[in-house]
DNA sequence: AGCACGCCGACT
DNA sequence: GTCGGCGTGCTC
C-alpha cells in the first residue's frame, strides 16, 4: 500500500489552514501502531509546526519531487476523532467550500491550555511555630494557621503575601507545597428528575406520530410546526425522554440568544445528570470539559448552540432544532455552515430521527415538509386554552395626518401604554435600530453624514456623544456642519431605540422604562439579567431592538408595540420579507402570556401590505402561499441553491475586475445551467475601507452549483487571490 | 492562517 | 547608510 517493501509509508492530513488541500506526510514506523484516521498530529508545515489530523492512513506516497516530511508526534490525550465525525466535517468541506482542517478545527473543543494546578500546603511532622524565633512573627503566625495534623490547605486560601511566607517556609523545610491538577466542578444536579406536566391531546396526538420513528432506528425528519405557546417544548422532553430509554444519545439545539443556561436547567430538571450544556458563553476550559465528558458518555443529552452540532455523542437517535428558521444557527465565518441543515445530514448518516420546531418555520422547511420531505407535526391550541393577543395595525399616514407631525410612537400606542402601567401591567416595545438617530441630514444639500470607511450613514448615540458607525465602529464627534456643503443646519434623522426610550419617558410618566440592545447588554450574563429584572416586575416598559422578541415567557406582558414594522420590507434581501414576519409574529408572541389576554400595536406606514394582516391575524400559511409564489417565480430558494460570492478589495476597479473574471469563469464552469447574477457592487459597496463586488449563482440542483463554483474557484485561483473572495454557500442574509 | 522573503520611506 | 512598512507566495 505504501510505496516499495520495507519502503516509508505515508499520511494524509488535513492542517488548519485554508487552503483546500491535504498533505502527505511520512510515518515513522514507530508510531504506526498508535496510528489511525482521525488521529490528531503534529507535523511541521512551512517554518513552523501545526496540529493536523490525520484523514487516511496508509495513503498513497506523495508526487514525485515533493520533499516530504515526518509526522513529529501523534497527539494521545485528545484521542482520534471519531469516524463520524470525520465524515460530518468532510461534509463541511466539501459542502461550504472551506478546508477539510478548517472545518475539524470548528467541530473540536477549543484548545485550553493546560490544566490549572491548585497548590496547597501542608505542614510537616517536624514543624511547629513556638519552635520558630520570636521575631519571625509572619512566619510564625502562618504556620500556625496550617493543620498541625499536616492536611493540606489551599494556597489560595492565604493573603498574597502569606503565600511568599510559606514559600520562604517551605525553603526552610517546614511546610511542603504540592500541585494537584483542578478537577472539574461537580455538577450538583438534584438526585430527583422532576415531573413533567400530562401532554395536553395535541402534544399526545403528535407524539404517537413521533413514536414508531424514535423507536425504529433510521433516518426520519420531522417539522414540528405550532404557535408559540403550544408546547412544542415538552414535545422536545418527551421525545428526549423516549430516546435516552433507549440508549441513545440527545443533541438539543437552540439559537444563540443567551437565554440558553435557563433552557438547560430546565431541561436538566426533568434528566438529572445526563445534560451537557455547550455554548459560546462558556470559558474554554468549560467547553473543553464538557466536550470530553459528552465523548465519554457522562453526559447523553448536549443541549447547546450552533457549534454543538459537533458534540461527540455517540448513538445518537435525536436531534431537536428549536426555532430552526433562526438565523443564529448560521455561521457568519467561515466555514460558513448552518447547523439546521448539517443537522439533516448528521441524523441521515447517524440513522437518527430529526426533530424541526418553529411557529414560523423557514420557507426551506415548509417546502420540505409540504413536498412530504419532512413529515409534518402541528401542534395546534395553547396551553391552558390561552387566547391569541389582539393585534392592531395602527397607521402612521393618518396618524401623521392627524397631529401634522411625524412621530414615531403613535398616540394610540401611547394611550394604551399609559393603561397598561397603570394596570400594573408590563409592555414591550420594539425598534429595530439602535442609537438616538439613524442619520444625520444635511436640508441643504441632501446629503447624509457617512462612515469614511463604509458606505452606511453613521447613527447618532446621544449618551456616548458619538457618530457611529455600526458595521466597522469607526466614532466621530457631531459635525459643526454639513461635511459636504458646510451649512451648519444639519438635522436629525429615523428615531432610534435610545431616542424611543427618552419619548416613552414623556408620553408615559411614571413608569419605569428600561432598554434592551446591544448598547446596554454587553458583556456575559447582561442580557439575562436584564430579562430577570423584568420578570420580577422591576420594569414596566422595556424598549429594545429583536433582542427583546426572543427568549422567556412574561405572564406579565399584555402590550406590545411594534414600530416601524414595514420598513426592512424595503432591503434589497430576497429574505427580507420572510424575516419581517417571523419576527412580528415572534414578538406578538410574546403578548398575553398569562391569565389576561394581549394586544399588539403594529405601527407601519404601509398598513396594506398583506404581509403585516398575515402577521397581525397570525396566518403563517397565508404568508407562506404569497411568498413561495414569488420565490418559485424569482427562482429563489426554496426552488434554487444559492452562492454568494463577494470580491473584496480597497480598489474598486480591482475589485471589479476579479470579479468580471470570477463571473466568467461561473459562466464557462456552469455550460449554461447556472443564473449568474452580478458582477455589481454589493448591497453594503463599501465596509471597513474596502470595496465589494457581489455575484450571486443559482440553480436547481445543488451540488451542481457546488461543483460548478469549486471549478471557477479553482480556474480563477492564480488570478484572484484567495484573501479577497468570501464564498458563502446558502447564505442567511445578503447584506 | 502564519510566516518569510522582498522591495521602497523616515530615522540613528 | 539601516529599520520596517505590509504586498505576495508557499506550506507535504
Amino acid at each position: 500500500v505504501s510505496g516499495a517493501p520495507g519502503g516509508a509509508s505515508y499520511a494524509s492530513v488535513a492542517v488548519p489552514v485554508p487552503v483546500r488541500r491535504l498533505f502527505t506526510y511520512e510515518v515513522d514506523p514507530s508510531l504506526a501502531a498508535t496510528l489511525q484516521a482521525g488521529s490528531r498530529v503534529r507535523v511541521p508545515f512551512g517554518p513552523r509546526k501545526v496540529v493536523g489530523t490525520v484523514v487516511e492512513w496508509p495513503a498513497a506516497p506523495p508526487e514525485p519531487g515533493v520533499a516530504v516530511k515526518p509526522i513529529d508526534t501523534v497527539l494521545t490525550h485528545a484521542g482520534p476523532i471519531s469516524p463520524a465525525l470525520l465524515e460530518l466535517t468532510r461534509f463541511v468541506a466539501d459542502y461550504y467550500l472551506c478546508s477539510w482542517g478548517e472545518a475539524i478545527e470548528t467541530a473540536l473543543p477549543p484548545d485550553a491550555g493546560p490544566r490549572p494546578v491548585r497548590r496547597l500546603a501542608r505542614r510537616l511532622p517536624a514543624a511547629d511555630p513556638d519552635a520558630l524565633s520570636a521575631r519571625a512573627v509572619a512566619r510564625k503566625r502562618v504556620l500556625a494557621a496550617l493543620p498541625a495534623d499536616g492536611t493540606l490547605r489551599p494556597l489560595q486560601s492565604f493573603a498574597p503575601t502569606d503565600r511568599r511566607v510559606l514559600r520562604a517556609l517551605a525553603k526552610q523545610g517546614w511546610v511542603e507545597i504540592v500541585e494537584q491538577a483542578e478537577e472539574a466542578a461537580p455538577e450538583g444536579e438534584p438526585a430527583q428528575p422532576a415531573r413533567g406536566p400530562t401532554p395536553t391531546p395535541g402534544q399526545a396526538a403528535v407524539l404517537r406520530e413521533l413514536e414508531p420513528a424514535l423507536a425504529a432506528r433510521e433516518y426520519k425528519p420531522f417539522l414540528l410546526y405550532g404557535a408559540t405557546g403550544s408546547g412544542k417544548t415538552e414535545v422536545y422532553l418527551r421525545a428526549s425522554r423516549r430516546v435516552l430509554d433507549l440508549g441513545r444519545g440527545v443533541l438539543w439545539l437552540v439559537p444563540e440568544i443567551g437565554l440558553t443556561p435557563l433552557l438547560a436547567s430546565n431541561v436538566s430538571a426533568r434528566f438529572p445528570g445526563t445534560v451537557a450544556l455547550m455554548h459560546s458563553g462558556l470559558s474554554k476550559r468549560q467547553r473543553h470539559d464538557a466536550w470530553l465528558r459528552v465523548r465519554d458518555g457522562r453526559h447523553r443529552l448536549v443541549v447547546g448552540t450552533r457549534s454543538a452540532l459537533f458534540a461527540p455523542i455517540e448513538d445518537l437517535g435525536l436531534i431537536v432544532v428549536d426555532e430552526e428558521q433562526d438565523g443564529s444557527y448560521k455561521q457568519a465565518d467561515t466555514p460558513r455552515y448552518n447547523a439546521r441543515d448539517l443537522a439533516v445530514v448528521r441524523t441521515r448518516a447517524e440513522r437518527a430521527v430529526l426533530l424541526m420546531g418553529s411557529a414560523t418555520p423557514s420557507m426551506e422547511s415548509f417546502q420540505h415538509a409540504r413536498a412530504g420531505r419532512y413529515g409534518l407535526l402541528r401542534l395546534g391550541g395553547r396551553v391552558r386554552q390561552r387566547p391569541l393577543p389582539e393585534v392592531r395595525l395602527v397607521d402612521m399616514r393618518r396618524e401623521f395626518g392627524l397631529s401634522k407631525q411625524v412621530k414615531p410612537v403613535s398616540d394610540e400606542l401611547a394611550s394604551e401604554l399609559r393603561a397598561c402601567v397603570e394596570r400594573g401591567e408590563q409592555a414591550l416595545v420594539l425598534r429595530n435600530r439602535r442609537g438616538w438617530a439613524a442619520a444625520v441630514f444635511c436640508p441643504t444639500c441632501g446629503s447624509r453624514v457617512v462612515c469614511p470607511n463604509c458606505s452606511v450613514t453613521m447613527t447618532w448615540h446621544l449618551s456616548a456623544a458619538r457618530l457611529r458607525c455600526h458595521y466597522c465602529g469607526n466614532a466621530e464627534a457631531f459635525p459643526e456642519c454639513c461635511p459636504t456643503c458646510g451649512t451648519d443646519s444639519l438635522k436629525l434623522l429615523g428615531e432610534g431605540t435610545e431616542r424611543i426610550e427618552d419619548i416613552l419617558r414623556e408620553a408615559v410618566p411614571g413608569a419605569t422604562i428600561e432598554r434592551m440592545d446591544r448598547d446596554t447588554v454587553r458583556g456575559r450574563g447582561a442580557h439575562e439579567k436584564l430579562l430577570r429584572r423584568f420578570d420580577r416586575g422591576e420594569i414596566d416598559i422595556l424598549v429594545g431592538t429583536q433582542m427583546i422578541a426572543k427568549g422567556h415567557d412574561f405572564p406579565r406582558v399584555t402590550l406590545v408595540g411594534v414600530l416601524s414594522a414595514d420598513q426592512a420590507l424595503g432591503l434589497p434581501d430576497f429574505r427580507a420579507g420572510e424575516r419581517v414576519f417571523q419576527l412580528l409574529t415572534q414578538v406578538a408572541g410574546r403578548a398575553g402570556r398569562g391569565e389576561r389576554p394581549g394586544t399588539v400595536l403594529i405601527q407601519a406606514f404601509d398598513t396594506e401590505h398583506p404581509l403585516l394582516h398575515q402577521a397581525a391575524v397570525q396566518d403563517y400559511e397565508a404568508f407562506f402561499e404569497d411568498e413561495v409564489r414569488y420565490r418559485r417565480a424569482l427562482r429563489y430558494p426554496p426552488f434554487s441553491a444559492l452562492v454568494q460570492l463577494i470580491v473584496i478589495d480597497r480598489e474598486p476597479s480591482q475589485a471589479r475586475l476579479w470579479a468580471g473574471a470570477l463571473a466568467a469563469a461561473l459562466q464557462r464552469e456552469g455550460r449554461g445551467k447556472l443564473i449568474v447574477g452580478g458582477p455589481g457592487p454589493a448591497p453594503l459597496e463599501r465596509l471597513q475601507g474596502r470595496y465589494r463586488q457581489q455575484i450571486l449563482v443559482r440553480t436547481a440542483g445543488r451540488r451542481r452549483l457546488i461543483a460548478a463554483v469549486e471549478r471557477a474557484l479553482r480556474a480563477v485561483e492564480g488570478e484572484v487571490p484567495r484573501r479577497a473572495l468570501h464564498v458563502d454557500v446558502d447564505p442567511y442574509s445578503l447584506l
